[in-house]
DNA sequence: CTGGTGACGTCTT
DNA sequence: GAAGACGCCACCA
């Protein structure tokens, strides 16, 4: 599995996350068969083409959380898309993954 | 070649 | 909970 097989292999997964639910780096790394690169998942969603439109945002840390600077772009933008599908995002960034994580 | 760096995760204190 | 240590590995200066 070389990079660039790689990251077309997360971008593919990250487009079955449904609306509306989310789903952890670790878990795209456990579903791709590799369960230690949550990582990896993460720079592949950093090198994707805008064109390619992926709900990115759906991607969230086995916390629950953000993974960016509270009040950085990014954590701003992720969090509004996500209440714009009725995902509840506490104060803190954070998301039920009881409630509203991805069961493929 | 080497060390530092991540949109991360798990275990131990 | 919080904080630290460690694992992981492609990428880059």
């Amino acid at each position: 599995m070389d990079g660039d097989a790689w990251n077309h292999a997360v971008w593919d997964l990250v487009d079955c996350i449904p609306k509306g639910y989310v789903a952890t780096y670790g878990q795209l790394a456990r579903i791709l068969g590799y369960p230690r690169r949550a990582r990896h998942v993460g720079r592949a969603l950093r090198l994707s083409p805008e064109e390619r439109a992926l709900p990115w945002h759906r991607v969230i840390n086995a916390r629950g959380g953000i993974s960016h600077e509270p009040q950085s772009f990014g954590y701003i933008e992720q969090s509004q898309l996500l209440r714009e599908e009725g995902i509840l995002v506490n104060d803190k960034g954070l998301i039920d993954l009881k409630r509203f994580q991805w069961r493929p």
